[in-house]
DNA sequence: TATCGTTATTCACAATAAAGCATATCGGAA
DNA sequence: TTCCGATATGCTTTATTGTGAATAACGATA
């Protein structure tokens, strides 16, 4: 009567991407990164994840360390106090960790099928 | 001169099975399980793992509620005051989980090969 | 040159997680 | 019946992490 269990099993997974040993993003960063792209500003991307500015900077300012280029350029003062933006290398991160991800998450929905415990 | 730098970029992954959407278990507690089939004992297997017995304990009995069969069967008394043992499930889960790990993994290493920030 | 909102940074405090300690319980074997 | 070592569990203490407040620096623009 009753049926495996397949249906209620779920893998959830995450990656990370190092760089010289160092933790350089997971899907938290990319997704920070995301937000100060679309708001302009590191202030406004932490707000709407809900985090605290101290945070949100810290991590920028590691992942601009850690990475070969920098990903956030910030500017200081200026007409609304001033902001930050993605360089191009930044864009482009984003896009990588996101196809990878994708890829990654394929392979596990397949995988989902097959399992049984 | 410099080439591209695809050597000095990992990435890393992390899986973990849910069972009715509640965490039935991920690398840590599938080692856990491993030294407790090695040794016979929560407590031992505890003190291999370098962690406390108290958490090696809760971890246990979770798996144990959270699983659809139990993992482990713990006696209690007894000649040398009790121990632990896996039940065909709880091996059998080993080695899915595994092999699991082996699969993604081998989809990681060649999406490294790819990778370039 | 006064203003404004952001970046940049420090520090004490709160919240959460983990570790450690103490102790009760169990049951085969001596 | 007593002993032993492992399971079982509550309680306290310690570590770790995150948050919030406060404040300085900045520079284009009005």
């Amino acid at each position: 009567m009753n049926p495996p269990n397949k249906d209620k099993l779920k893998i959830d997974f995450r990656i990370w991407i190092f760089n010289n040993g160092e933790k350089l993003f997971g899907k938290g960063r990319v997704e920070l990164l995301e937000k100060i792209n679309k708001s302009g500003s590191i202030a406004n991307a932490a707000k709407e994840m809900n985090m605290s500015y101290r945070q949100a900077w810290q991590m920028v300012n590691e992942m601009n360390k850690r990475s070969n280029h920098p990903l956030v350029e910030k500017q200081l003062g200026g007409k609304n106090g001033g902001g930050a933006i993605l360089t191009q290398a930044g864009k482009s991160a984003i896009n990588k960790f996101n196809e990878l991800e994708k890829r990654i998450n394929a392979v596990i929905v397949e995988e989902t099928k097959k399992l049984e415990l």
